[in-house]
DNA sequence: GAATGTATACTACCATACAAGTATACTAAT
DNA sequence: ATTAGTATACTTGTATGGTAGTATACATTC
């Protein structure tokens, strides 16, 4: 795991801990399914059992944790199910934004999202997945943000926790980005050319690719699956 | 404020504070602003302070609770940029799910509206208003379980935390009830006609009703908002 | 009278101790 | 060898005490 702690904004020692374990849950460096308790975290981050505990009741609220009383606390493994009605969510969420970023978009934002594209482009030539799936996030994030719903996009997130252990997963595997690229391209010039209609089957597209992919991943990570 | 405790499921004290606090919120009967304290609660309670913590960390969460460090911790006001777009996300959600619904709702959940919507009719004659409410919820919740989407209610739940204090306090003034059931009963026969353009334009029509009184409520009872 | 300093009574945060339930390894009896 | 029983080392849940920061009332100073 990946711990230091007194660097983050955020001044309680609970959201620190909250934090870096969402990361690490999130970016699978806790693989799902891991077994952990308060002592365990407490004594590797020396602090006290209270602030842990506390990080722990809001990751069981996101469904990252699973407690069991007088048991123990796991990492939650990957529930299919939860990953699509994710999807589903996201789907129809960003494809109302999109429509709705055809007519008010800020002028500012479509420069961050040109920009975001080249760098897109880059990162595509240089293999540098990690920075890509960033950038990926940020576009969408920009595109929610440039027309007022940045909170939709926050809600996006917060449901997404599966889903985005789906894509992270799907890293690892040789995926087709050009794909992806494509279709980032094609978004954008529908919002600026106030195509809604266009921009909401690209979207459409975009957002569906995932789903036939999920049952792979499952056999090759068995173990990570509920 | 109601308090009563060791009656609910969910075993533990934290739990049953979470949920105590929860419904006093949404029901209004904590109003917005209120200010209150662990003490305060663990007190009244007779508990210690640290589930009541532990529940308040959980509330702030879903942001019915502000927790100030060494000032005190306020019931959230209602802050309607948040409710627009809760009801953005619950209008696009909804009318997702229920174009789902057209084509693979299951038969028993069908009856099941039929049954709630001739209990609203009986309501509507009574004038009870609270059940009504119940009502309400119960029918969109079927709607999205029927068509194997019950986590997306229960996202929509979850974001409409303030939207569904807009509601209530709506029930004060006098509403027309009669609207709403009529588009209930819309909804449900385009449903069974599967005629997904109508169930969509339908659902549309009933999720914006709210925008143009909030205005008005706010004006109503300025102290409960931010 | 207005501004400043101070004592006091709050607040949430954190550390620690104890309670209660569970899993496991070990012992002892068959 | 197998099984039953027990001791022990875990786990999370709860209670409590101390700490540091904040608001407020009051006294002091200008």
């Amino acid at each position: 795991m990946n711990f230091e702690l007194n660097k983050r904004p955020g001044n309680s020692i609970r959201d620190h801990i909250y934090q870096l374990l969402r990361e690490n849950i999130m970016s699978l460096q806790m693989r799902p399914g891991l077994n952990i308790s308060e002592k365990d975290i407490s004594a590797r981050l020396e602090v006290s059992r209270t602030p842990v505990r506390e990080a722990f009741v809001k990751l069981a609220q996101e469904e990252l944790l699973e407690i069991y009383p007088q048991k123990g606390t796991f990492v939650s493994l990957i529930d299919l199910g939860q990953v699509e009605e994710a999807r589903f969510i996201r789907e129809h969420l960003e494809r109302a934004t999109v429509v709705l970023a055809c007519e008010k978009i800020d002028s500012e934002s479509l420069l961050e999202l040109e920009s975001n594209l080249l760098t897109q482009q880059l990162c595509v030539q240089d293999k540098n997945y990690t920075k890509l799936f960033a950038l990926d996030e940020d576009f969408h994030a920009t595109i929610a943000r440039g027309c007022g719903k940045s909170r939709v996009w926050s809600v996006i997130q917060q449901t997404n926790v599966h889903l985005n252990r789906i894509r992270i997963l799907r890293l690892a595997a040789n995926y087709n980005w050009d794909t992806i690229l494509q279709q980032h391209r094609e978004i954008l010039n529908a919002i600026k050319e106030k195509d809604q209609e266009k921009a909401d089957r690209v979207m459409k597209e975009h957002l569906t690719l995932v789903i036939s992919e999920q049952e792979d991943l499952k056999k090759a990570y068995p173990e990570y699956f509920k």
